[in-house]
DNA sequence: CTGTTAGCGCATTCAA
DNA sequence: TTGAATGCGCTAACAG
């Protein structure tokens, strides 16, 4: 918008031709000190800045494939143990990987916006979100594949977990360790991982079990979440959380009002992120670096021939029964 | 190299005009189906693949300001920490941030040169480690500023902590606490931070003391690296970890032994990275994001004033004193 | 529906 | 040391 000035602009400022701008402009030496100057002072008054597209298409530079890829940061641990993997096989295979951190539902409508219409990437990784109907018929005409992590949808390659048999299994876990009355600790209902954790809990358990959702995703939130939880029913002896960091909130909330977990009430998280072992809390365990690992192979398969067949993937989800809980733990205890 | 094919290209095979090719490309439906399909096979059969750069050349596409980040991701929690603030902060000033992991030496000068030579970025930013002098010499005269995190370089602005004070720091405390032969948990040698921290260590507790380095950044490798220390010296009642990883390792490895902590044996670790209060380790606390925001908003003033004065900045080291050491815990305890 | 013709902003010969 | 001319690969009118 703003940066419309280009060499000529600068060298009619400075009084001299368009090719001794592009030599100050990549360092040569073969330039008059005296006019080196004066071409900078133009650029510094017009405030100039090379455009980068036609550079690279002057010198011929490689078209390396560049993909976005959207992710919603704030979460948790989960992109990060994710988005190593993603970088590292994404390289390999020599594509640049720009990532973005989605804060909201507009935001993450203007960059999808943006990439289809500048045409700013080959191709298109969605963690955790959806994107509408109509936007994804245009990247298919655009024939920039798009793939979801974390997030399943209906005709587009994607990696995914089942969400809702792993928060019954939870459940279930709990109930063989003897809970007899279970509260869930859900996640802000945006997430739709969260919700299918709560759906899953929920025809596992029963919709009388109460629930309570947390506000975010950290310990305080777990907190306040399992006060929440016991002031509905104080009788609770089992508390499945749909994310790690929820249920060490609510252990230290348990503690701290002296329960013992998991004799009086058993904990339960979901994740499995780093450290949880160190902290002995009994997880489901989720294969974070295999979301990023399939995402970067689909993408790979994708650019290279673009008619693939990429089939959806579904990765296990094991449980890990540590010491937050009493059925005794089997493997995968590290 | 191999992409060499253009919309000419495919427009002689199908026998079409280039503006057509152009049409089915940017799926417009003002193409009759046998011709478009016709273009297609043509593009399927020479692998054809669209120059990015040509394209948002032509359509006018914002010159977005591409900033890339070189970071060895696999040392720790750091970089995640960093990162959020970074990408936050440059997406709030419209840039799009490129970050590449970088393995070892040799890929980090083969990325290093190839946004010089291809001038695909108009910001770098070197996370932990340093630049040649040559290539920093190079990127001057491009015009392109290159900041440092987590790593100092005269005549670069920088993001630092004083490792080695703080590594002094971290002795002080557990000689405080009582401990009279003090250990050191080394790091790989290639990173910086931790040489630092070993010679802060060194340089307060004497020569004499025992270090060992620990060949990974993980708690295994910090198991093995407390038993070197222990057989070097049994005698030891205090030990010093470059890394909270590696430090909570130690802790594992003497606990199984029987050694308690920390009566027995004070450890301390090096970072802060988040969950190290749930798990009570001392340590001395890092500011992570700020080194990231410090980034975001250096370099957004460098690209919006090329001669701005960006002033290097040392960020403040803090001792947070908790389970694992004697020392009264103080303030940032949580 | 489709082909022709101009640029987009810059790097680069080739002369001067 | 410098300037004029040419082309990079593609999109976008503008004719047909």
């Amino acid at each position: 918008m703003a940066d419309e000035t280009t060499i000529y602009d600068i060298a009619r400022r400075a009084g001299v031709g368009i090719a001794t701008v592009s030599r100050v402009l990549n360092g040569s030496d073969r330039v008059a000190p005296a006019t080196r100057d004066a071409v900078r002072a133009a650029m510094d008054d017009l405030g100039y800045r090379p455009n980068r597209a036609a550079r690279r298409l002057a010198v011929r530079g490689p078209n390396r494939p560049r993909v976005v890829a959207l992710m919603p940061m704030f979460s948790t641990n989960f992109y990060f143990s994710a988005s190593r993997p993603l970088a590292q096989g994404l390289a390999r295979a020599n594509m640049d990987l720009v990532i973005h951190d989605v804060e909201d539902r507009p935001m993450k409508l203007r960059l999808v916006d943006r990439v289809a219409d500048e045409r700013s990437a080959e191709g298109l990784i969605m963690c955790s979100m959806g994107i509408g109907p109509e936007r994804q018929e245009r990247f298919l005409r655009l024939g920039v594949p798009v793939i979801c992590v974390d997030y399943l949808l209906p005709g587009l390659p994607s990696v995914t977990v089942d969400n809702r048999a792993g928060a019954a299994m939870a459940a279930a876990h709990l109930t063989a360790g003897g809970s007899k009355r279970l509260g869930l600790i859900g996640g802000p209902s945006e997430a739709v991982a969260f919700r299918l954790r709560e759906e899953g809990f929920v025809a596992a358990v029963g919709a009388a079990a109460p629930v309570a959702r947390a506000e975010a995703i950290t310990r305080e939130a777990g907190r306040v979440a399992v006060a929440e939880l016991l002031e509905r029913d104080a009788q609770l002896d089992g508390i499945v959380a749909v994310n790690d960091l929820l249920a060490l909130g609510a252990l230290e909330e348990l503690r701290s009002r002296g329960c013992r977990v998991p004799d009086d009430i058993q904990v339960i998280g979901f994740d499995d992120q780093p450290l949880m072992d160190a902290l002995g809390l009994s997880t489901v365990h989720q294969p974070m670096p295999a979301f990023g690992a399939w995402a970067a192979e689909a993408m790979q398969s994708l650019l290279t021939n673009p008619r693939a067949e990429v089939p959806s993937r579904q990765l296990p989800l094991t449980l890990v029964a540590r010491a937050t809980t009493r059925e005794a733990p089997r493997k995968r205890g590290k």
